[in-house]
DNA sequence: GGTCTATGGTGGACTAGACCAGTACGGTCC
DNA sequence: GGACCGTACTGGTCTAGTCCACCATAGACC
């Protein structure tokens, strides 16, 4: 009755030398084996002892792997029993994960492209000098774009980001490079956290024009405060999404 | 410019006879330290090896606690300097857990009730055995309600569960006692993870009239998929929200 | 002034052990 | 047959150390 015996190819010597931390690699194996089907849903896994043997690691360093698997729902385990393969196929490829635009339009197979319609420095209002916990009346570059899937227009995105925070940004060239990568290397913003509030409701006029829908058409209404690890925001975006052509899916636990 | 020296009141003899762990413990003194705002964004945290002589415990302990802060975005580290507390002051209340429809209304302020619209079993169609993983035909609980918020109509819930996973569900007094801990506490499903997809759109006239709202008012759809820690799917939810009453909130990372 | 360098601190990674509570199973006793 | 009990295994927790890359600072040197 007991699983396979031996000949679990996905163990087996690890690089030492490798500037990827040695739990890393471990994990990443057993994240092959699992995609790959070698581990199918709910097989059970070698105990941590016979792992930390067979890797010829301490057990820790494979609990580190396991941990951070079971963590992101790779695996389970039950005390007693061992760790066991979680069964991901239905909680497959949604995005858990903070997205752009482009990312998120790709990932549904569609291509994505934008189209400028402003972009200015504002100053901040009052509420929104509290989202991002400056003083009010503080610059805040705005750049509001027309978002394409497949050149049929999908939303209407405004971004918000402190002038402080991407000096200079006005005068990017946006076509030529992604406003995220952009942020990430040249100011080095990096998002990790998102919260996003969402809401049914009709288009305005402007709205209606410039997404080619009817004012009875629902949209979706997304707005999205973007935080660094520190908990720093450093974008406020507002979306309009038609309400034909898209659903947003997210994850929770 | 150094923070606060010795004085952590936070740091202190541990319970070593508790049935709680000693990383859950510290982590706790912690979670406590910087909601009390003893430990303020951005502040400092004692070194590891501080922590570790401060509680009496490992190294590696401390690093267990802090760990799981860190994923949980209460902390951040910054090697060669220190350990931070992050600022959550904006990503503070908003759901990131699982909630049920009383949780989240009562988070909101607000009295949840619901009204009972229909129950039955149902044989499942091609689309919902996939779902579940189950074979065509196979038996699903169905509970419809109509959910209200402080007596006003807010939404419509159907609930679908495979009838193998919760026999006699149709015959429990769901007014007496919440759906979600009679599936717990008599059944043994604990959802851990969900994925929702969401989308704007108009009522059906049945929505209308439940609802009570006009044809022209926008609804949000919201449908989630709520799996155990194994990855078995325990539960299919079908809910359209008033566009007008309702917005929801997630956070992504 | 500016630049280099040693020093001591920090988090990140890793080791090789330990004890515990829960599980499964085989055997023994009734 | 059924109840009990030891044994061997599992994951969960904890210890007490090591080595590393990175960071700040202070002092020496130019």
């Amino acid at each position: 009755m007991a699983a396979s015996v031996a000949g679990e190819s996905f163990i087996g010597p690890l690089d030492r030398d490798s500037p990827t931390s040695i739990f890393a690699q471990i994990r990443a194996r057993l994240e092959e084996a699992i995609s790959s089907g070698e581990l199918a849903p709910h097989a059970r896994l070698p105990s941590e002892r016979q792992l930390s043997a067979g890797f010829s690691v301490s057990r820790m360093t494979v609990r580190q792997a396991l941990d951070g698997l079971t963590q992101d729902r790779f695996l389970y385990s039950l005390p007693g029993k061992g760790t066991f393969v979680a069964d991901r196929r239905v909680i497959e490829q949604p995005l858990r994960h903070l997205t752009s635009f482009t990312q998120d339009i790709n990932s549904r197979g569609m291509r994505p492209s934008s189209r400028l319609v402003e972009s200015r420095t504002i100053q901040a209002s009052f509420e929104m000098a509290r989202l991002f916990g400056l003083g009010p009346g503080a610059e805040i570059t705005q750049i509001t774009r027309l978002r394409l899937a497949d050149d049929e227009p999908l939303a209407i995105e405004s971004v918000h980001i402190p002038s402080a925070l991407a000096p200079g940004l006005l005068h990017r060239d946006l076509a030529a490079e992604s406003l995220y990568s952009l942020l990430a290397n040249d100011f080095g913003l990096v998002p990790t956290s998102a919260r996003q509030t969402i809401e049914a409701a009709l288009p305005t006029s402007e709205e209606q024009r410039l997404l080619d829908v009817e004012s009875s058409a629902p949209v979706l209404r997304i707005s999205r405060l973007t935080s660094d690890a520190s908990g720093r925001v450093v974008e406020y975006v507002r979306s309009v999404y038609r309400g034909d052509r898209y659903h947003l899916t997210v994850e929770l636990r």
